[in-house]
DNA sequence: AGCACGCCGACT
DNA sequence: GTCGGCGTGCTC
């Protein structure tokens, strides 16, 4: 037992040396050796200085020891750490990020970089504050004869309500209703008070639980049996699929569990999906547990909260944490349960790097802290009903509603029916209209008799495209840049339109006529904003729907920060508003028993998209859009308009049928040998050349190619390409697309580890890397 | 990812 | 003759 400090005087060599990953993306999974002289722990953020110029770059600490972390290296080419930052992650952090780096094909650092918010590592909102206490070495007799008046008053005060100590100077002039903190100055100056300095994190956001919160409704019999299954494995590693129709009461479900992590000491992780996130579904858990005991990790909250939150989280005091797919990476202390809700929803998928699933991730945590994980949905993606199916999960039913309400019933309206026997009435060309006539009676007779209506259209702007008249010409005006048609906006009522790149958002005027043939252009399709035309034309005077005072437009348009958002559905919450017509955004997770109605433009949008999973968004789209009606005490209503009445996706939907839905889904995919029936990683190639894209995503084909010959056995890897992307050209970037498939997600990480490990394959800038990918586009 | 070092065109 | 284009390769 030797002191390490005894040797290191003056000169000697420092007696500490840390492995840094660096947020640069430094494809070493070990991280850089650096010196330190004060031990470091693994999880410390550090800075360093980095390369010749010594710039400094923040890293985190992976590993920490002595000289045996020098070996095989030259220790003259060492560099001493900078600084030690005032955070740290936890353990399960650090091994989490290694998972990922290897999974996900992405440097350590810059996995670990993304952990923490940017607001935590700058240390937004961070002051030292300065608190007033009683002088705990003050003298027993003070000679209160030699304080001025005021300032005996101000002790006399404190001794009778010794309650507020320590405290800041302005809280202790409210508590002893002080004229001024100069009293507290004098007592100060004669000994009789302290300064004490306090960290705090400053942030003027509060949230505050309910008024009268409603009490905990009693369990429904499924619910009780999911409670009681799912508690039953609190002290082990366990995936749960609740699988609950709309408002079947998944989040009661959560709410019991996380009661008894609680009560065992743990913490829990709720994540929901991004646009979830509103102030109604936080108050549920502030509710039931108490302000000090959650935090909610919003994406709109200011950079101080943001890291107030987390600091809570990493002290402990927060132990129920909320938030959307980046809250995966809270700092949980001794994390109990992680609740991974919709868990369908793709927004759980980042489509930067790293190109994690939080679902997936969820799970992994859930492993490493030998916890159980919980994926609520009411349609399960077709990976986690596999994953049930094989028993690598268990799954918990609740198949009707929690209260009174009926699951609405759903009426599939053939558009094409519709129109060719209005144009039969009328015997002549009809002026467009997306809400056809059975939708357009239920709707009448939805708004008189009280109730509101929901209408979803998948499409922003006014027209999907500008073209011309001419099919034999067949000119669409395109975006200069992609290889995209551009969707048509309008600015204002009177002025003329503009057309938006909805990749790359470059805009331009519309061309009065054709470029080609001279014609004068027309705009097909249409997107919410032409709608919103039409409803106010059709039904502005009938059904008094105007927009912004009785119906409001929901998009991302109109939406531009969250506060828009919440105050929105305020509104229609409050009934001021009547109807809402949107996109996805109205789609998910809201809860109004008001609404009667709910209308879908256009079911086919997402039918037509080029993607394996096309069918299952169509599937789930319809069916969450559904859940928004009859959530009170009268029955809902759904119509649905499509030109494929007979979509078996469609006719599932409508009967609420997951089950169903999803065996024929899978039989589909098996036969296919798409996801999830075997696994899959796309790489992407970008270049403004497309023979140097194409040439590139060659090479990198081939040498997968030579990878996946010695077996041709059953967990042989294919090798799908190069092809065009779907998209071939963004923002002047040609796009190649290489797929990976094998029957074991193994497979995939070896053969991209090989080549990573071989300096043939690094995720940057013309290569994107996507293991389990969820939108080929 | 940054950032420095490198080898080829239009300027004082 | 030099300033500077961004191609390539390294970072303890």
């Amino acid at each position: 037992m030797s002191d390490p400090s005894l040797f290191s005087g003056p000169g000697a060599p420092p007696a500490h040396y840390a492995r840094v990953a660096v947020e640069r993306s430094i494809d070493l999974a070990d991280g850089l050796t650096y010196a330190s002289d004060e031990p470091l722990a693994p999880g410390d953020a550090v800075q360093v200085p980095l390369g010749r110029g010594n710039t400094p770059a923040r890293g985190i600490v992976v590993a920490a020891g002595g000289e045996e972390l020098l070996a095989g290296f030259d220790p003259l080419r060492v560099k001493s750490i900078a600084a030690r930052l005032p955070v740290s992650l936890t353990h399960e952090l650090l091994e989490l990020a290694s998972w990922l780096a290897r999974y996900y094909a992405c440097p350590v650092g810059m996995v670990l970089a993304g952990m923490l918010p940017a607001s935590v590592k700058q240390g937004v909102g961070k002051r030292t504050e300065i608190r007033l206490d009683l002088n705990p070495d003050r003298a027993p007799e003070p000679d209160l004869a030699s304080l001025t008046p005021s300032a005996r008053k101000a002790w006399q005060a404190i001794q009778a309500n010794p309650q507020p100590f320590p405290a800041t100077r302005p809280a202790m002039v409210a508590a002893l209703a002080l004229p001024n903190a100069g009293p507290l100055n004098r007592l100060l100056d004669a000994g009789l008070l302290v300064e004490i300095r306090v960290q705090t994190v400053r942030s003027s956001e509060e949230l505050w639980a309910s008024d009268d919160p409603a009490p905990p409704p009693s369990l429904t019999p499924g619910q009780e049996r999911a409670v009681e299954g799912i508690a039953s494995t609190l002290d082990r590693f366990a995936v749960h699929l609740l699988r609950g129709v709309t408002g079947s009461g998944k989040t009661e479900v959560y709410l019991r569990l996380i009661d008894r992590v609680l009560d065992a000491g743990r913490s829990a992780l709720v994540l929901v999906p991004e646009i979830a996130l509103t102030p109604q579904t936080a108050r549920r858990f502030l509710d039931r547990f108490g302000p000090e005991q959650v935090a909610v990790m919003h994406s709109a909250l200011a950079a101080s909260a943001r890291h107030r939150a987390w600091k809570r989280v990493r002290e402990g005091e927060a132990r129920v944490v909320i938030g959307p797919r980046s809250a995966v990476f809270a700092p949980l202390w001794r994390p109990g349960l992680i609740v991974v809700d919709e868990e369908h929803d793709t927004s759980f998928k980042q489509d930067r790097l790293p190109r994690y699933h939080a679902r997936d991730v969820a799970i992994k945590l859930a492993q490493l802290a030998g916890c159980p994980a919980v994926l609520g949905s009411a349609t399960p993606s077709l990976e986690s009903w596999a994953n049930a199916k094989r028993g690598n999960s268990t799954l918990w039913e609740l198949p009707t509603r929690a209260t009174a309400a009926k699951m609405p019933a759903v009426r599939i309206v053939d558009l094409t029916k519709e129109r060719r026997a209005r144009a039969g009435e009328q015997g002549q060309r009809l002026a467009f209209e997306t809400v056809g006539p059975t939708l357009a009676q239920a709707l009448e007779q939805e708004l008189t008799t009280g109730g509101q209506a929901m209408l979803l259209l998948n499409r922003r702007g006014f027209a999907s495209y500008v073209a011309c008249p001419d099919a034999a010409c067949g000119w669409i005006l395109g975006c200069d840049a992609c290889d995209s048609s551009m969707v048509a906006h309008r600015s204002s009522r009177t002025r003329p339109g503009y057309v938006r790149c909805h990749h790359c958002l470059a805009e331009k005027l519309i061309p009065k006529a054709c470029p080609v043939c001279n014609k004068r252009v027309i705009e097909l399709g249409a997107g919410t904003q032409r709608v919103e035309r039409e409803i106010e034309s059709r039904f502005g005077t009938t059904l008094g729907l105007i927009e912004g005072e009785t119906f409001a437009r929901v998009d991302a348009d109109t939406m531009n920060t969250a506060r828009d958002y919440a105050d929105t559905l305020d509104r229609f919450a409050r009934g001021d508003l009547r109807l809402l017509l949107g996109t996805q955004m109205i789609a998910k997770g809201l809860d109004f028993p008001g609404v009667g109605l709910v209308g879908v433009l256009n079911a086919d949008t997402a039918a037509s998209l080029p993607d394996f999973r096309a069918s299952e968004r169509t599937y789930q789209l319809v069916s969450q859009v559904a859940g928004r009606a009859g959530r009170g005490e009268r029955p809902g209503l759904v119509i649905v308009q499509t030109v494929n009445p007979e979509d078996p996706a469609l006719l599932d939907a409508a009967r609420h049928d997951h089950e169903s839905f999803a065996r024929r889904e899978w039989t589909t995919r098996r036969t296919a040998g798409l996801p999830p029936a075997r696994r899959m990683a796309r790489i992407v190639i970008r270049d403004a050349n497309a023979d140097t894209a194409r040439a590139h995503a060659d090479a990198l084909a081939r040498a997968l190619r030579d990878l996946g010959q010695p077996d041709r056995g059953p967990n042989a890897l294919e090798i799908i390409g190069p092809a065009p992307c779907v998209i071939a050209r963004v923002v002047e970037r040609y796009r190649f697309a290489v797929d990976l498939l094998a029957p074991s997600a193994r497979t995939i990480q070896d053969a991209i580890a090989d080549l990573r490990g071989r300096g043939l394959l690094k995720a940057d800038t013309t290569t994107a890397i996507d293991v389990d990918p969820v939108a080929l586009l």
